[in-house]
Parts: C-alpha cells; sequence; structure tokens
DNA sequence: CCTAACCTTGACGTGCGCGTTAGACTCTGG
DNA sequence: CCAGAGTCTAACGCGCACGTCAAGGTTAGG
C-alpha cells in the first residue's frame, strides 16, 4: 500500500504510462505475475523505458483485469486465455497491420478464423452458464427445503413450550 | 475400453454395487482420481469386498460427477468442492444421525450452518453467471462486427469483379 | 490349482500458475 | 552525486491435482 512514485513522463505521446508496480497495485495481480503472462504470451510485450522498465498502458491494465476474471470467476486455463485474447488480436491486426487494399482472401480467412475461435467460446459459455444455472436450481431447492424444516422445528419447540 | 467383468453380487442386499474400474469407466475419471477424492474427503470411504477391494453404489458415481463438473466446467478447486459436499451432506446426517427427538437447538445450529454455506455458494454462482453473460454479451458483439467487416469484404470483392 | 484380469497401497513424477529469493541495475528527490 | 524506492533477469521452490510406476494381494473362470 505503498504511495508509489508516478511513472515519469511517456517517451514521446501524453498518454498515462504505467510501471509494472502501479499495475500491480491497480489490478490485484503481483509483478510475477505480469511478467509471467507476458512470458506465456497473454499480454503483449509493452513499450519499454530507456532503462528497461516496462510501461503499461491503460489497455493493458483492462487486459489483465479481463484475464483474471476468465481465470479466476471462470475456471479457464492459461492456454485457454491465451486463445482467446490472440483471437481478440485479429481484430487490430486486421484493421492496423494490413491495409484496406491488402488480399481480400486472407483478410477473410482470417476472418473466418477468428469467428470460428469466437464461436467455440460462446459455445464454451454456454456449456458452463448452463451448468451453473442448473446448479443454482439445485441449492435454491435446497434451500427451501431447510426452510420447511427450519419451520418444523419451530413449530416442535412451540409444541414442547406449551407443554 | 476392456469389456469389465461386472462386480460380483453384493454383501447382501441386492443393490448394483460397482467397483473402482467400472465407476472410472462410467464417469471418465481414473481410478487415481477416485482414490485420491477419497482421500481428500471428497467421497466417503466406500465399503469394501472382503479382500479389500472398494464397492462404490451408484450415488457414489453422481458425487463423482457433480464433482467433476464443478471442477472442470467451473473451475472449483477441490477444497471448495469438498466444503459443498460436506455441506450436503448435513442433510443425511440431520436425519439419519440424530433421531427426530434430538436436541433441536443442535438441529436448528445445523440448519443455520448448512443455510449459510448455501447461500454463499450460491452468491458465487450469481457472480460467475454475472460475469459469463457479461462475456457472452462481448463475444456475441464480436460476432456481429466480424459479420459485419465479412459483408464489406464481399461489397469490395464484388466491386472488383465488377472492374 | 492356475492364470489373467482386477485391485491394493505406497511413493515418486509432472504440468500449471505462480511465490520467493538473489544480485544487479535504474530512476527520482534532495 | 548519493540514498532509497523501484525494477530487471534468472533460477529455484511450492501447492494442487493428479499421472505413473512398482510390488504385491484378490477374484473368477477353466
Amino acid at each position: 500500500m505503498s504511495t508509489r512514485r508516478p511513472a515519469a513522463d511517456p517517451p514521446s505521446e501524453a498518454q498515462a504510462y504505467l510501471q509494472i508496480g502501479e499495475v500491480a497495485d491497480r489490478t490485484g495481480v503481483t509483478q510475477r505475475t505480469l511478467r509471467f503472462y507476458e512470458e506465456k504470451g497473454l499480454l503483449k510485450p509493452p513499450s519499454r523505458l530507456d532503462g528497461g522498465f516496462r510501461l503499461y498502458s491503460e489497455d493493458d491494465v483492462q487486459r489483465v483485469e479481463r484475464i483474471k476474471r476468465l481465470q479466476t470467476l471462470l475456471g479457464f486455463t492459461l492456454a485457454d486465455i491465451k486463445e482467446m485474447v490472440e483471437a481478440e488480436e485479429i481484430k487490430t491486426q486486421i484493421r492496423a497491420e494490413y491495409r484496406v487494399d491488402a488480399e481480400i482472401s486472407e483478410r477473410r480467412a482470417k476472418l473466418a478464423r477468428a469467428t470460428e475461435v469466437t464461436e467455440r467460446q460462446v459455445a464454451m459459455i454456454d456449456q458452463k452458464l448452463a451448468a451453473l444455472q442448473d446448479m443454482k436450481a439445485h441449492l435454491e431447492q435446497k434451500l427451501a427445503q431447510y426452510q420447511g424444516w427450519m419451520q418444523q422445528l419451530d413449530e416442535k419447540a412451540a409444541v414442547g413450550a406449551r407443554q
């Protein structure tokens, strides 16, 4: 919880760049985890200060938060998540790397691939949603049953008190 | 995929008891995993044949299936799951171990505890449900965008073909 | 009674997702 | 220019959830 020094002025643009410690503080993951994600290809290698310090963008922070949610809340493996973020990158790839007049068939192939991956993801999510809703139904049924038993106990207690 | 010998006649009752290999086949987990779950308290120690072979009931099979779903689909840890199955057991405890005329306050306490645990589980599930629905929305938005881009490509191709 | 299939309990190995430590380098304020 | 907070890479360690032998005991069929 140390008050951290603000990051130095960015190389040229006036965007708010963050050093690894700040990103760690904001996202709740450790610096080790950030470097690890980079190693594993979950985060693109961030820009660096001249001395070698990593400089993260706000986009990076959001990416980290999404990764964490995918992992802890939804139980995806980092391999799964890597596939997902790669599929996401296709978007930027398509509109940045390839110029408007680039090979159309190539762009089409990339889009098809992205669509396919995304549809698989939706399918996985639907599976999980179904399982969760099933579980929730079971649990709520149990809760109702507990309530019923509790009432029975109340009645018994009342009878006992009256005797 | 070997055709397995059917389990021997059960000790006394005519219920269909299964040996560990059959349970493994039916549930898709390994024998090691079944023993491991037993070690960790996720499965109650099953009855045994005289020679020491484990004999599982149909209930056990269902329990294993639930554990697997909780783990692989929903990403709970075995520790989480243990808490859940223990909460589940309260039910049988309450109506089997304790006789109807047992201490009411004790039964009430157990019920309260079970209710509490179950409510926490529902809360966790709601969190996950929300996260999943959020993700699904994002993904479907992306799919729509891909479709749009694909159409643009189609139009460009048409224009190119006409020239 | 013998054999093949099945099971038993250890005990060590493995992949994942980081934690931790070490030793050196960098950056900022005074 | 120096101190101290912050960061770097490299490398070893760890807990979880099993996998994988190893060395034997059990069961059912012929």
